[in-house]
DNA sequence: CGCCAGTCTAGAGTGTCGTTCTAATTCTCG
DNA sequence: CGAGAATTAGAACGACACTCTAGACTGGCG
């Protein structure tokens, strides 16, 4: 049994999240940076100013796509981490998870949209900055049992490293590609995790 | 003596440097993404239009603007290592000048600008790239002797990790100014040159 | 000296957006 | 059903980067 507002609230979930995936369609093959509002309005069939109804800017669309994007991801996470052998091949794994698939990886070309105007109010910063967190969390219950004392500080240490890595990935210099990461990364792991 | 080629570019150098003066000026007290070109021309005292007859578009500024701030601070930086007493006093020095300063640091809300659209020209993003191995070289330099086999592995994680750290700031989540930064950084440093 | 070619400069013009407004349609509930 | 609220499309608006145009200046050369 539903009530009016759940049944409303039900089908703006539903609408919102019709933009969010046309949104993240187009940001796949063109970048979030050349996509206009128009472009994510035509692929979810409706109009410009329908869509800016349920976001109230641009940015907004931006950072919601960013929070749906990092939860999916969330999920690969935990499944991967569920599945793997032993905490070596997990920590293998997330790693591959979290570093960019190359220049042009929309989860991280979205962050770099998003640290290019932070969001003005704190409690999306600070939403923000959850996500990262759970990945630190996450590598830590990993690190925890091997290592140093202190497997938190470890993990939060390797999470702003590959954050680093992710980055340079982004500004797509020569040399500077996925694999480099992921072996920099490797290195890194190795060096803090003793 | 001076041909007249050499004047005239001597001319240009100075309206181009004159430019980069107000851009950076504007910069600093409202951020990269809020000052429009106009704001540049009218601090610089000229047309828009003709700001735009030096530098094609408005990235351009950004990027020019970008090198001219890491310019200045690697001339800091090797100032500070001529000067340190030690190598960790020289790196705890070099942690200070590569970390922001706070969120609305202009250096590295550039650098967040530059990564949110990469110059299409490979070119340009080597050439930014440089800057950052111009740090890991110095850094290295200090690590080497005390340290593990590879100075310059180690020198390059810890690059990068201050990156992450950097991006981390940038966002402005509560608890994570340029106080945590620097705090991690030491941290990390002990962790990576052991 | 006086013209010519090239460069510099301001400012108006143009096109592309994000965003807001308006008016019409559809839904919800009494 | 009918009033009022929510939804929708599309036109209108304003801000901005960028382009164009026309005039002013400069330095060389007859």
């Amino acid at each position: 049994m539903t009530t009016r507002d759940d049944a409303t609230r039900g089908a703006k979930v539903a609408v919102r999240d019709r933009v969010l995936r046309a949104a993240l369609a187009a940001f796949e093959d063109k970048g979030p940076d050349r996509v206009r509002v128009q472009d994510i309005a035509s692929r979810a069939g409706m109009s410009s100013g329908h869509v800016l109804y349920y976001f109230r800017d641009r940015d907004r669309i931006l950072i919601s796509t960013l929070l749906l994007s990092e939860e999916s991801l969330a999920e690969r996470r935990d499944r991967a981490v569920r599945r793997a052998s032993d905490a070596a091949a997990a920590l293998d794994q997330l790693t591959r998870l979290y570093l960019p698939t190359g220049p042009r990886d929309v989860r991280w070309a979205l962050w770099a949209q998003v640290l290019a105007r932070p969001p003005e109010d704190i409690a999306t910063r600070d939403r923000l900055q959850e996500l990262a967190n759970a990945w630190t969390l996450c590598i830590a219950a990993l690190l925890q049992p091997a290592s140093p004392p202190d497997g938190l500080a470890a993990a939060s240490l390797y999470c702003h490293l590959m954050d680093g890595l992710a980055m340079e990935v982004l500004l797509g210099a020569s040399g500077h590609g996925r694999a480099w990461a992921v072996r920099e990364a490797a290195a890194g792991l190795a060096a803090l995790a003793r």
